[in-house]
DNA sequence: CTGAAAGCGCTTACAG
DNA sequence: CTGAAAGCGCTTACAG
């Protein structure tokens, strides 16, 4: 384990100053010859800048930090890999921190911020507003994805889980459905508030209110749970809005269970417009929560921020569209 | 947007000498009173130490680079995740590189390299000579996962496909079946040879040979695809074998819209276990590829390389466990 | 165009 | 225990 290759080992072979290798890399001049002679000696011996070194001068590392909260649905799980692939394909690196509770995305960031990163994305969680401000001295841009925080100094950008939601209620009250019920998670969620704010919303409008609700875990076992639930009472609904897609996916294998036709006996209704969804064996309608726009938004912003940009108050926000399938009339 | 705080600013505001501070957050000794001063000054500025800087003196980043080919399958999703997830409750930080081809594959590793990286993993490709032998020359530890070069001088961490393949078909063989089939995917690659090597071998054991062969894309596409070409062929496989979990779920569904009877007309067997094949609605019988063990095994020698262990030259190899759900007699 | 020098923020022998 | 100094690998004004 010899020490690596450096500048000096390259000026030294090719017989010029380390600055001369230094700007063969980097943006000084250089005549062709000096930069043939440093690119020569480079090959020979292997070497290639050390990017942490160059970023202690120039303070850019090129690094994005992605620090991730509720790690849990295949909708959050296909995301963050887009974001990864598309940080990417913009030449930066991503430096992926999972964070558990809210208290970790604070301490996550706080790492982040210790390797100099550009800008830290917060994938479905929030931030004390003490560590705000001491990134904002830093001048390190903070983004929230798929939340919003008024006046937080935070630029977000989200999907309108609140529009959401109430396209949901309002198409399955046009279909005529009279017992509407909502299958939620347990944690009331920034998201799962919104989509069922504006689902309330969207019943009051047609002139109802939610005949039932369940509550039920994450995932495909918690929609089972929750409309198992739902479907053994002594009325049952005749419509289902899931949270997610894979709850959703639950519900499904619950009527399935019950005998439940679907849609004739109960209609059924997911959220994200996961691949699954469009599975033929699923054939779910669904709320569609675009990916490729907001991470090209949240891309530009980015660098529009590294240009000395400042941030936007109001958030960018992407509506979603009803996706009609199979499981509603 | 101003100078970040550094050591010098702290050990001004505490009346000391920047060694000073260096040590109440590095390794040496400081008095208690020194250090409650440093602290303090510290705490009032917001200070935290550059770890980017720090690395230039120790060498250490706790930097560890995913590079990742083949991101396509559900399986391969999760196990990045997981990978991520472990990297960081070992203290260190996951740098995560998507590549798409081997070329790319190598210029992602030189990528990190140029990042100081502890170590690399490559998940799911392979690495040229070149490029192994200028990383052994820096020092840097190469992780294949999911794959095994004999003699490559790189350590491996893989599950045993062979042997999976092979599990496959016997059981198979001892369920009576006689017309047993291959779904593969376009890409002969390591693990797609390595599962259909070992299923050839599994049905040769058995006095057997291949009834059928289909290829399809990707995922639960491809596999309906492949299916509903072998469903169409004039003698129909009573068996069928499917690269991974996902194509057997297309080929489930293939077995639907043909109304065959699973596992009556024709059985059915994956690869991984992903969570959605214990979906009641699938219930998919297939064979189990461990996450948490490898995962594990591949933490312990990345701490134990970073302490200047040799590389292993015999893979770590994970044994597949047969895991039989509905969708086989 | 080129090189010597200063400096980015840190740590670590070296004296005291 | 503490500080002044050298150095990690790089870049960037500053002279020439």
């Amino acid at each position: 384990m010899q020490r690596r290759i450096s500048a000096k080992d390259v000026a030294e072979l090719a017989g010029v100053s380390r600055a001369a290798v230094s700007r063969t890399f980097g943006q000084g001049q250089v005549s062709a010859k000096l930069r043939r002679r440093v690119l020569a000696a480079s090959e020979e011996l292997g070497y290639r800048p050390n990017v942490i070194a160059r970023s202690l001068i120039g303070g850019k590392t090129d690094l994005i930090a992605l620090v991730t909260a509720g790690h849990d649905s295949i909708h959050n799980t296909m995301l963050i890999e887009r974001l990864i692939v598309e940080i990417t394909h913009r030449g930066k690196r991503a430096l992926v921190i999972p964070a558990s509770s809210d208290a970790s995305i604070d301490e996550s960031i706080l790492k982040a911020a210790d390797y100099q990163v550009d800008a830290i994305v917060v994938v479905g969680g929030t931030v004390s507003p003490k560590v705000v401000d001491r990134l904002r001295r830093f001048g390190v841009p903070i983004f929230l994805y798929e939340r919003y925080v008024a006046d937080s100094g935070l630029e977000c950008v989200t999907g309108n889980n609140l529009g959401g939601g109430r396209l949901a209620a309002r198409y399955l009250v046009r279909c005529g459905h009279e017992r509407i019920a909502y299958i939620t998670k347990p944690l009331m969620t920034f998201s799962n508030k919104a989509r069922r704010d504006g689902f309330l919303a969207g019943l009051r409008d047609g002139g109802q209110s939610i005949f039932a609700e369940a509550n039920g875990a994450q995932g495909f076992n918690g929609g089972f749970r929750a409309a198992m639930e739902l479907f053994s009472a002594k009325q049952l609904p005749d419509a289902l809005f899931c949270f997610n897609d894979e709850m959703a996916l639950g519900a499904i294998q619950a009527a399935a269970v019950m005998k439940l036709r679907v849609p004739d006996d109960v209609a059924i209704i997911g959220y994200d417009d996961i691949p699954m969804a469009a599975w033929p064996i699923f054939n779910l309608t669904t709320i569609h929560n675009a990916i490729d726009r907001p991470i090209e938004i949240l891309m530009n912003r980015i660098a529009a921020r590294g240009d000395g940009d400042k941030p936007q108050a109001e958030p960018h926000v992407i509506e979603p569209e009803l996706v009609v399938r199979g499981t509603t009339l």
